[in-house]
DNA sequence: CATGAATGAGCCTTCATTCAT
DNA sequence: AATGAATGAAGGCTCATTCAT
């Protein structure tokens, strides 16, 4: 479809909203996801942005889906791709996710715009069912029952969420040996 | 029902200001904290908003004092109040808050704002820290080294931002259940 | 009516009001003449205000009267009191006034509000009507004809508006020296 | 004169912000200078006035600078054109200016204002120090030392303020016999 | 004589949206 | 594929005014 020579600046141009979108709302939330300094930030004037879009709306909606690609599958396949033990590679998978400062940014964002918007919270759930669901099978595949296996997912899920929704003051030393002890407490030694 | 003289909309107070903002910051978030849907809220014209308050920001502030206020520390207060064994306490304690859906509301929006924010950063921070402090010395007290309390605390609050956060599909029912089997693996045996 | 040893508060503090109600006018103009920031400034609620006046427009009233009260008059009262030549009183009386800073203060004020307000205009009418008079009086009683004390005395009147409408660069002495020489162009030597 | 298909609203420019407030300015002093009003005026809504400004202060900038601009160096350079002896060119000067009404309206205006902003302060300063430049030349050049061709510029100027500042209740003719004879006496004989 | 609390109006700004070019 | 110019709604803030106490 894509002709290989053509920088189509079209489906790019969008994309660059989306982009920044996503930028904004991670460090702002997403009533900071506004036409006006979205534009001002993409140099263009806002009335441009309604070439790409229907409305302000259309921009949140391509948001979400945004969100929900770039999504944590990616994590979870790569470490698949990799094997090893269940334990081995959930202390893997949070490693990874908790070494990289941008991907945490818009989990409190996002949720906290799933109170006010059906469309959200539906994604949201969507999302945190799928993961559940990928932590719990992982501890039950290390040979815990059900109910223990999501309980352990349930507290290994809530670690993250700790991780952006609490204060510490610590070094990241502090913070690595922390998380790692939860991480062998979960999982089993080592 | 009242005495027939108290009738006309009762002379609002800078409290019932808070409270409504409070209100609406649990709901809809720091960002809907405003002062013209407020006043409607409360029946009265904004421009009497400015007798309680300098400006908005007078408001926010307020608003972040009491949550200080009204915040956990009357939990932990009721839980030591009865005694018992360390582990008891703590899962007294998460039972006690878990149960109380009004009281996790502003959580979110709370650690939402403290993200722009520095007041509230630092209140947050505060606050984590006392918290976590508190749960630490639960799992010392329970016969914990430093380091594996302390990992523990976490897990346990995280626990707790992981009620607000993550939304999952599950009965009242399946949920006491998995909390319940979160705090015994946390806090030993019972 | 009025008991020797009352202080007549009453009555006083309607002046007060007047008082800081010149002040504002002087440094910054009718408009910011205001019941709040006055209140403000005076350490009571505004709506002590309309104890004393009506409202705002009444306080305005007062304030031309008072304008007119302690006008000029007084200058040229004490000039004529000490009496001398002609040309020399002008030049006392204009180095007086000169030499008062506070004393043009509100000129610029009153003039500006004029424009906007009858009673003001015809206020200021009176009081410049007076005033040319007085001045072309003397240089009538100095010899000069009708027509030329006229124009003596707009030529006199304007070197005091221009003291207070254009800016200059000079020091005090230069100062002192331009008006001396302008003085004793328009009356003759000395 | 205009092709037919220049009917709408003319699509307003910038220049017709200024242009009202100019006249606004004139008429009311800078504080009647607001965004509603003027909106008002020219028959749009406020919110398009910030498509030519940044805020109600920019537009205020925009204003002094025309005021600078459309400024006397217009009659001085008229005059100049023109030639003769110094002080004809100043009496020429002076009617010209004397006769159109409009052009004193903003001088008032502009001088209130300057006692509250640095910049009109400095802008005013800037004219006064180079209208009093060009008249205290044209007396040097008709023979005045120095000093006395400063304290006749002095009065010249004030003779132009008090036009706007002094109230009289004189016929047309009348003022301008008054002000010819100020000029003659300043000027010299003519 | 005033305070406390409120109402309403006026104005400043920021945006989402629209529309002609 | 946008820009330029505008509309309208929402919200912030300041005041003049009112009124019960």
């Amino acid at each position: 479809m894509e002709a290989e020579h053509t920088e189509r600046p079209e489906r790019l141009d969008r994309e660059a909203w989306v982009e920044a979108a996503f930028a904004q709302l991670g460090e702002a939330g997403v009533n900071a996801v506004r036409v006006e300094p979205l534009a001002k930030r993409l140099g263009v004037t806002k009335g441009s942005f309604y070439w790409h879009f229907r409305d302000r709306d259309a921009l949140l909606v391509a948001l979400l889906e945004a969100w929900k690609d770039r999504e944590t599958d990616h994590y979870m396949a790569a470490v698949e791709a990799e094997g090893g033990q269940p334990g081995a590679r959930l202390r893997r998978l949070f490693r990874m996710i908790l070494a990289d400062r941008a991907a945490l940014a818009p989990e409190l964002a996002i949720r906290d715009w799933a109170r006010r918007d059906k469309r959200t919270a539906e994604a949201v759930l969507k999302i945190d069912t799928r993961r559940s669901a990928y932590l719990q099978e992982r501890f039950v595949e290390a040979g815990q029952p059900q109910g223990e296996a999501q309980a352990r997912a349930a507290l290994l899920y809530g670690l993250l969420m700790g991780e952006v929704m609490i204060r510490r003051r610590e070094t990241p030393d502090e913070r690595t040996a922390r998380i790692d002890r939860a991480l062998v407490l979960l999982t089993g030694d080592r």
